[in-house]
DNA sequence: CACGTTCCGCATCGATCGATACAAAAACGG
DNA sequence: CCGTTTTTGTATCGATCGATGCGGAACGTG
């Protein structure tokens, strides 16, 4: 069976899959799960329902596919952030990389993984769970990583990591909150600023 | 004109319009504004739609009300808050309260004014727009708060009291994303603990 | 008991929800 | 040029959305 990339046979596709995913994406991000109607959906993504279903599955589908770019696109300053040197330097860029990704001048205000499906009804259920399985792996990837850091002597041995990645990523979250109500960039990073130079708690 | 509390003629109401608030207010708690349909509503309330709208307006006035239900019920640890003697007292009893009520054992877990409509479609954006100037009042009357504990030598005269109602009302919504995801409350109290050891920020 | 007033149960409204059926259109190998 | 495969355009599905019309039921008053 040849599985290379050889244009399959039929009708060739007359759009882009990744650019229609990544304006589906910003619907997402701006009305959330809910609040992002199919007619909203394609119309953005320059496609007919028929061609969102056959390429995409349905409207769940398409909201795990756009949550995965959106890991990889505007919140991959979280897997950067992770491998600087020092827990202080994770800190500093996970914030500063949510400051700057939830208060894009040309983009939706607020973080995807928090107000994309934060409280929803029967039919959001399941990216609601997406999304708290989203957060969730954020965090434990973060308290592993402060755990490393406790290893290595960077944090003092008294340091939390459980702790210290719940502190920061509800700062994160606090964030997302304060960005998607309009507060300003400067005012936001002023404040983190002041906020980590408590780092690290104890 | 008569405008006392005696009975007017007609029909009296067959419900409580107290109690089918309350109801109201705990399904947008749990769902959100566009999560929670009327049909969901008016079941929890034990009303039909016609007493709904008869009492109430519409949907959106539903959910105001809710909301000033909120303020002054679950979220009423904010007022008594302010009135602590000390920013430190104010600070330290904003965060108790957000997690108490975030985390109550038989209730919605989160909080409404975050995740009542974050990120909504347009037939959402009433609410959204409402939530917005709640979290912004909140702001505001902490950092006048705060304002005053400046003058009043309680807090160094360096401090910004912008800067610290931003940094708590940012961890007041981190801790609420988080409890609607799930964390549990003893988690959030020792984050909490460690976070306002640093306390007053600089 | 009759009347005016208010509330409620039932049916239903037009609009929109997410999702599909069907056939024409556009590519392939033969 | 033909048969196969895949995509696209149109039209539409049943369900649910928020919201109302209407007539009878339940009260106070005369």
């Amino acid at each position: 069976m040849e599985t290379g990339k050889r244009r399959a046979a039929g009708r060739p596709r007359g759009f882009d899959p990744d650019a229609a995913l990544e304006r589906a994406l910003l619907v997402f991000w701006e009305h959330g799960y809910e609040g992002a109607s199919l007619a909203t959906l394609t119309e953005a993504m320059g496609i007919s329902t028929t061609s969102m279903y056959a390429t995409f599955g349905n409207k769940e589908e398409l909201f795990r596919k756009a949550l995965e770019r959106y890991t990889e696109g505007p919140s991959a300053y979280v897997a950067r952030a992770l491998e600087e040197p020092t827990a202080f330097d994770v800190a500093t860029a996970i914030i500063a990389g949510t400051i700057r990704t939830t208060t894009r001048p040309a983009g939706p205000h607020g973080c995807l993984g928090v107000q994309g499906a934060l409280a929803t009804g029967d039919a959001g259920r399941g990216a609601r769970d997406l999304l708290v399985d989203w957060r969730d792996d954020g965090y434990s990837t973060l308290r592993d990583r402060f755990g490393q850091a406790v290893d290595d002597g960077d944090l003092p041995p008294e340091a939390d990591p459980a702790v210290l990645a719940r502190y920061l990523t509800a700062l994160a979250y606090g964030i997302a909150v304060q960005a998607a109500s309009g507060v300003d960039r400067a005012e936001l990073q002023e404040m983190a600023d002041a906020a980590l130079r408590a780092w690290p708690l104890t």
